[in-house]
DNA sequence: CTGAAAGCGCTTACAG
DNA sequence: CTGAAAGCGCTTACAG
């Protein structure tokens, strides 16, 4: 009667033992028949997962952790959630993460280093699967206990040539070159460039505006506004006004991100300046609404799905051990162009 | 010499042994001094900490949940990220959970029941130390799963008076009333309500509106707007422009989100109708970019920060065994009018 | 290809 | 108030 042998069970779940003796195996060949490991004769192979599906048999994720010096969890540190671009990316690494058996943990550092040096700390100290982390500006602490705890990490959004070093993204450079192009394609001249946060991608971006503005001989430096403060449609509306009030001149913007865009066209509304006509106006990573504004707005497109999805399967290969995985993926952009430009 | 001690431990770290052994007491002590648990020696819990700081211990989250039956995983499941709603709340219940060194983990249901329900069983076999939900529309199993489990849980955004049951959230049925009653008490007669996703929450809101419509005597079934469709400004935009095309007597539309709105907003520009002159508009939420539409737009400022955090308070209260735990936690909403209505 | 032994690092009763 | 013993449920070497 199994309810007696049961009686003095704590936790009443059913254990890898009771598969293994169901299924008249050791609990070590039950074990390694259950995690796939190859060489267990295939007729064990498929006793022991009937008996498991029979009993209902979950693993213990506690104990398989203890045992093994390794757990189930991949963190994922992002600089914030209340940009629609992170939490598409966490989406799409929740979507390939889970069904391989691995828990993927939200850590969002507001763009602070120390911040994430701290959440870091404490996500090693469990011995964490693998690791996802959104670009390569850190402490360099942060970068040492990455380093020497051996874990699997895989980098999201930026590129780099570094060797050993896994990376899913696209050129934040390129993307910035891009579409100040194809502003000047459209005839204008004086381009302005509009920012907010000043993170490590957006000044990436500036950077490839400088240089398309400087290679077409029209760079001026007084046409960039660049504000610390976080990104938000507000601030877009308020740094328009201030551009347009102080450098009447301009003919295009480049806003760094599509909130701050949509902020701006808002302010061109109300402000009665004509969007494309006067000022020609581009964002960036096509954010939910940017399709809807007045005019639609152009932009970049930026891959951030893609980007979950690859950086996940990229540290799924890396956790396989498989020898073939590409160390550096580019995912590119696509330049969405609208009534805006 | 420690490092010849220390040979051959697999996983290099300091463990609760050596903390003990440093602080002269046995390693049950210094599991109970460093739990804070009640009944150890001020003198021992000090010297126990002491040497737990110096070595650099961090105890090890899958020792501690094998041997205790219980994890500190904290399953937090809603029904969508690409709402900034959800990602509010999940903001505020990390910041409460973490410091108290629980593990919030992500859930998304995508509103469906079903999925919810096999997410939960999957969190379910981890032994999490405690659930927090998203509402009480849910599967008889999940419902069973929960209850059986005996772990704490917590319900979010919605309120209800059952025995034993904890929610923190506010009524949606009485927001529902009282932005409907912002329009009639604007003099607006031909109140339309526009929706979509129509979760339960939506339409209580929705029950809100008609019990205020039929209270003033003005409630009309044709004024309603329902779609299964997702939420998005896209289809505000749409759905603004039928019903303008198929009701033009309608002087004021409820939006059950803001989104909605916005999209309903951008479309009255689009389309010459002057808000709120001709009609007014009022959303729901007060997302992100409503005060900067043009006009601004009237909405119900929703508590969800409050929501996720006195709902990770609450979890943390039943944790604890705290024995005064409020069962039913009201936090209400603002109506926050702006130019729209 | 399979298994007996040992152990991962902690906590839960049970004593005293 | 403190501790020795046992065990949580797995997996890792090590044999054979």
């Amino acid at each position: 009667m199994p309810s007696s042998e049961r009686r003095r069970r704590p936790s009443g779940r059913i254990t890898l033992q009771e598969v293994a003796r169901s299924a008249g195996v050791s609990p070590i060949t039950a074990s390694r028949a259950l995690r796939g490991e190859r060489g267990v004769a295939a007729e064990l192979v498929e006793r022991v997962k009937v008996a498991a599906a029979e009993l209902g048999y979950v693993p213990d994720p506690a104990a398989r952790a203890l045992a093994s010096q390794r757990g189930t969890q991949v963190p994922v540190l992002v600089p914030l959630l209340s940009n629609a671009l992170f939490v598409d990316v966490i989406e799409a690494v929740h979507r390939e993460l889970l069904p391989h058996g691995y828990q993927p943990l939200i850590g969002v550092t507001h763009y602070d280093p120390m911040e994430e040096e701290q959440l870091l700390r404490g996500y090693l100290a469990q011995r964490p699967a693998g690791l996802l982390l959104t670009g390569f500006d850190r402490t360099e602490a942060a970068r040492q206990m990455v380093a020497t705890s051996g874990i699997p990490c895989v980098y999201l959004m930026e590129l780099t040539a570094a060797p050993g070093v896994h990376c899913v993204g696209f050129s934040q450079h390129d993307a910035g070159y891009a579409i100040a192009q194809h502003l000047l394609d459209r005839g204008r001249r004086r381009v302005a460039f509009i920012a907010a946060q000043l993170d490590p991608r957006t000044l990436q971006r500036a950077e490839g505006y400088r240089h398309c503005l400087r290679d077409a001989g029209v760079y001026d430096a007084r046409l960039e506004l660049l504000s610390p403060q976080p990104s938000s449609m507000r601030l877009g509306g308020e740094l328009f006004e201030d551009l347009v009030r102080t450098r009447p001149d301009v003919d295009a913007i480049f806003f760094c991100n599509d909130d701050l865009a949509q902020g701006g066209l808002l302010a061109a509304l109300r402000l009665g300046v004509a969007v494309p006509q006067q000022i020609a106006v581009a964002g960036f990573n096509d954010l939910s609404g940017s399709d809807q504004m007045l005019p639609p707005l152009t932009t970049v497109r930026t891959p951030r799905r893609a980007v979950g999805e690859a950086g996940a399967r990229t540290l799924l290969a890396l956790l396989r051990g498989d020898p073939a995985v590409q160390a550096s993926t580019d995912l590119g952009f696509e330049l969405v162009v609208r009534g805006s430009s």
